[in-house]
DNA sequence: TATGAATGAGCTTTCATTCAT
DNA sequence: CATGAATGAAAGCTCATTCAT
C-alpha cells in the first residue's frame, strides 16, 4: 500500500537511531580535527549531514559530549586496528613489531585523529586525563605477559617492563604528533623500520655497549 | 580643586616598552597554559598585571599576536636551557646524553609548556608549522656534526642522522606530552637514563641483534 | 513478520476523547503551577501521562490553548466551589459570609490556582482580560440582587453594589495572592473571619463613624 | 582645547557608570511591563537606549539582574512615594487614610509596576518571595506603633495589628491588581474613598454590628 | 601613554510544532 | 489514532577589539 519507491526529494530517510549517532559522528570527526573544538560550529556538522541542528542535540546532550564521543571512537579505532593486526601473528616479538607498524599505519590513514587529541587536552583542560591516555593505561597491562615472555625467553634485555612500555609508547606517541605537525611528507609506515632500528637496537655500536 | 600633587604611591611605575612587554609575556604564560587560549580572557591577564586591556594592545597588536608571543618565548627558554647545559661539555656522547637531561628537565621546571604546545595546535590549525616544530627544524642542522662525528668515531651505528634525530626528538617530545598528560607522578628526570637507555642501546638482547 | 496479536497487557486503554482531554488538563495545572507557562515543556507533560508530545497536539491545538483551558478548568472549579457552599444557605448574609469563607477555602485547597493565574497575565500580556476577571465580571451581576436585598432589609449601608462588590472582591483576591507569595504559614480559612470582621464592621470604633 | 560641542552624531555620551544603570533601568522597566520577562530581549532594551547589548551586561550580570532591579526600583519608588505623602500629615488616622490614597494613585501613576510584580512571581516561581511582600514585611513594622496609637486613642477597634495591616494591605495590593487586570475605566484614585469607606466603617449598618 | 566603557558578531542550547511511520 | 524524531527560529551571554577621554 504504502509507496515502496524513495522519494528523493523531502522523505528523510528516518535513520535508526544507532544509524544516526554514527553518522553524525563521522560527520563530527572530519570536522573538530579540521577546525578545532571551539571553531567549529554544531550548525555546521548538522549542515554536513543535512539535518537540523536540533537532532544532533538530541542525540548528544551538549556539543562537548558529542566531542568526547567522537575522540572516544576514534580511540577505539586506533586500539582496533592495532589488535586486528596483531592477533594473528604467533611469535611474540612479532607481535610487538606488528604492533609498532600497525600504530603507525593508523596514523597514516587517519591523521586527523591527532588533532582531535589535542582539542580534547584544548578544550577540557588539566582537570581529566585525556581519553587517549585513559586507554593507554588501560591497554598497556595486556602487554606485559607479552614483554615477559620475551625476556623469559632471552629476546628482550631484563629492563623493567614500565620503562620499555612507556618509552615505546611515548616514542610513537611523539612520532605521530610530531608527523602531522610538522606536516611530514613521508608516511610514518616508512619511518617505521627506522623507529623500531633505534627501539630494539638502540643507536650504539654494540661495542659501545658499556659506555651507558 | 583637585590636588595638583602626585602622590608618589600612585604614580605608576612607568615601565619602559620592553619591560612592560616581558611583564606581560610573563602573565600571559601562565593563563595560557592553565587556561587555554579561548579560555583566556584578554583582560585576566591585565587583571594579572594590574593595567587596562588597552595596555595589553598597545603592546600586541592581537590576542594571537601575544599568544604567539608567549609560545614563541617558551620555545626559546628550553633551547636556552638546552644549549646551556650541553655548551660546557667537551664529549660529543656527554653532548648529546646531556641534552636528553637537559630537555626532560624544561619541562619538569615548566610543565606548562606542553599546554602552549597544544594550545597552539589547537588554535591556529592545520595551516601553520607550531612554533616549536619550526624551532626543531632549525636546531636540527645544528646537531648534525656532532652525530657524524659520533658515526665516525664508531661511537654510534651508522644510521641514517635523520632517523636518528627524529626518533630521538620524537621520544623526547613524546615523553613530555605523555608525562604531562597523564599527571605522571615521578619526576621526568627519573624518567631520562631508562629512556636514554633505550635509545642508546634498545631493548632486544645483543645476541639477538641479527633479528631486526 | 511482525506478530498481528495484540498483547492484552501492552493494549492501550484508548481513553475516549474527552477522558484523555481531562487526564492532559489535570497533569498540565500543577505542571504550568509549578514551573510556569515558559517553564513547562510540553514534553513534560507528554511523559507525566505517559503519551506522546503528539497526543497532546492531537487534544490542543497549541500550547496556548491548552494553557488556557487548565486556566478555565480552574475558574470553574473556583465558581462550582464557592457556589455549591453558598446555594444552600437560606440567608443573603450568610450566603455573603458564606462565599468569602468557600472563597478562600478554596485556595487552601488549590494553592496553585494563584500560580496559574499570575502565570496567564505574565505569559498573555496586556492583550486579553484574564480569564479569572472576565468570569469575575460576569459573576458578579448574580450577586447584585443579594446585596440589593441586604441594603433594602437594612443589614447592609446603602453603598453602591459595585464599589462593595469590587473591594470585597479585591480583598479576597489580594488575600490569595499575598498569602500565597508571602508564603503564608496559616491557612487563608483562618484569617477569614478576621477579613470578614473587617469587611463587614470596618476597623473604626463605631463612635467616630462621622470621621470618615 | 578639546571641542566644547558636541557633535551630535557618533560621539557616544560617555555617561557615568550611574547614569548608565539608570537609563537602563528607566528602559528596561517598560519593556519588562509591556512584554514580560522572557518576552523581551535584551537587545530590544539595548536597542531602545540605543547602546550596544554588551553595553547591558556590562551593568547588569544576567537579564535577572537587570530584571530584579527594575522590580527593585518600583518597589522602592512606591514606598517613597507613599512615605512622601503621609510623613508631612501629623495625625495618625490622617497617616493611615492617606495612605491609601497614595498606594492608589502610585498605580495610577506607574500602571505597569503591576505587571512587574507579576512577571516576578511568573519568572522566578516560589523559590524566592517576591521583592514587593519582601518589603511589605518589612513596612510592616513601621506601622505598628501608628495602629497601636490609634487603637489607644478609640479611634479605632481594638482589632489584632497584623489582622488589620494584613487585610488593609491585601484589598490595596488585590485593588490594584484588579485594576490594572481588568482594564479599569476609571482610576484608582476615584475609588480610594469608596475602599476606605468599607475598610473604615465596614459594609453592614451599624446597628447590625453585633452580626458578626 | 594608559584606560576601560562600548560594541556586536558569534555560538550554544531550547522547545513548540510538524508529520512520516 | 498515537508516536517521537526532526526542525529551526530565537535568545542569553561572551569577549576581542576599538577609541574617546
Amino acid at each position: 500500500m504504502t509507496d515502496l519507491t524513495r522519494r528523493p526529494g523531502k522523505s528523510r530517510p528516518r535513520l535508526s537511531p544507532e544509524e544516526r549517532r554514527e553518522q553524525i559522528l563521522r560527520a563530527a570527526g572530519p570536522r573538530f580535527a579540521e577546525h578545532g573544538y571551539s571553531g567549529t560550529d554544531v550548525q555546521d556538522i548538522a549542515d554536513d549531514i543535512g539535518v537540523g541542528k536540533g537532532t544532533i542535540y538530541r542525540h548528544f546532550a551538549t556539543k562537548e559530549t558529542l566531542f568526547l564521543a567522537t575522540v572516544q571512537r576514534a580511540v577505539e579505532s586506533l586500539s582496533e586496528h592495532v589488535a586486528l593486526k596483531v592477533e594473528p601473528l604467533p611469535d611474540p616479538l612479532d607481535k610487538l613489531k606488528g604492533s609498532v607498524h600497525a600504530y603507525l599505519e593508523f596514523f597514516d590513514a587517519c591523521p586527523g585523529v591527532v588533532e582531535l587529541f589535542i582539542q580534547e587536552r584544548a578544550a577540557f583542560g588539566t582537570e581529566a586525563q585525556p581519553l587517549y591516555f585513559a586507554h593507554r593505561d588501560r591497554e598497556r597491562a595486556k602487554w606485559q605477559p607479552l614483554f615477559d615472555e620475551l625476556v623469559a625467553r632471552g629476546d628482550l634485555r631484563p629492563l623493567a617492563f614500565r620503562d620499555m612500555a612507556d618509552t615505546i609508547g611515548d616514542a610513537l606517541y611523539g612520532a605521530a604528533f610530531a608527523h602531522r605537525l610538522t606536516g611530514g611528507r613521508c608516511s610514518l609506515a616508512e619511518r617505521a623500520d627506522a623507529i623500531l632500528d633505534v627501539i630494539l637496537n638502540g643507536i650504539l655500536k654494540p661495542g659501545d655497549r658499556a659506555a651507558e
